[in-house]
DNA sequence: TCATATTGCAACCTCCAGGTTGCATGATAA
DNA sequence: TTATCATGCAACCTGGAGGTTGCAATATGA
């Protein structure tokens, strides 16, 4: 199954899972969504917008920390979270790299038929 | 938070989050990857690149064609599965607004910032 | 026809993600 | 100083994800 770098690609498969794994859930792409605005928002306000209790914004936010696509820090007595939008482009030409690579199967293949 | 049109954008994230939490496990990509070489493959030549048994493969496949990112079909007494790029460039997409939203922010607030 | 290969189905197990509640603690406005 | 606001920590609960095993069914090659 592809082992060049067996450990290599085997970590950046587990890199890319985990981040993966932090967009798969609705609650989190709202809160994505929430701070895609650009400004830096405290958990009481992101709570706000959600049904959810506090604490489950709380470990939702951890969860999305962990993968790197929210840092946060505390002001006063708030702690206020942003987006980093490095993690989501790394992904995005992730998914590129895969379908291209289908696209150009296809070519080949066609090319091969007709030859 | 973002409410439009609730219905239309609540359908959408669930939509989403499905595919993203499909690509959230390291299996599940490891499987990808070794569709993306265009050639169909059986469950058993799937289970074969891993320690798992063929139930879990099997689960798993089942995972990716939920989410779409997967064609399955019989053929014979083994049934083939083959890749299908499509929700992966839609999620290419998605990834894109969402960090080129961000980089507006950005170019906004500097702007701002400098008048 | 018969042994074998490939799969499907179902029951079962274990663990953790997602969620809640209750209480303690630090910062703030009045 | 004090009441209040925002958060952190910890215990707890529940359902489902991920995995295994066993058995039945269908295709296929010899």
């Amino acid at each position: 199954m592809s082992r060049g770098h067996p450990e290599h690609s085997a970590a950046r498969r587990r890199h890319h899972a985990v981040i993966f794994a932090a967009l798969g859930d609705e609650t989190r792409l709202a809160l994505v969504t929430a701070l895609a605005t650009g400004e830096a928002q405290s958990i009481s306000r992101l709570t706000a917008g959600t049904r959810l209790t506090r604490q489950a914004v709380t470990k939702h936010l951890r969860v999305l920390q962990g993968a790197g696509l929210v840092r946060g820090a505390r002001h006063g007595r708030e702690s206020l979270f942003e987006l980093d939008p490095q993690p989501m482009k790394e992904m995005q030409e992730y998914l590129g790299r895969v379908s291209q690579q289908w696209d150009e199967v296809l070519l080949r293949l066609k090319a091969h038929v007709e030859s």
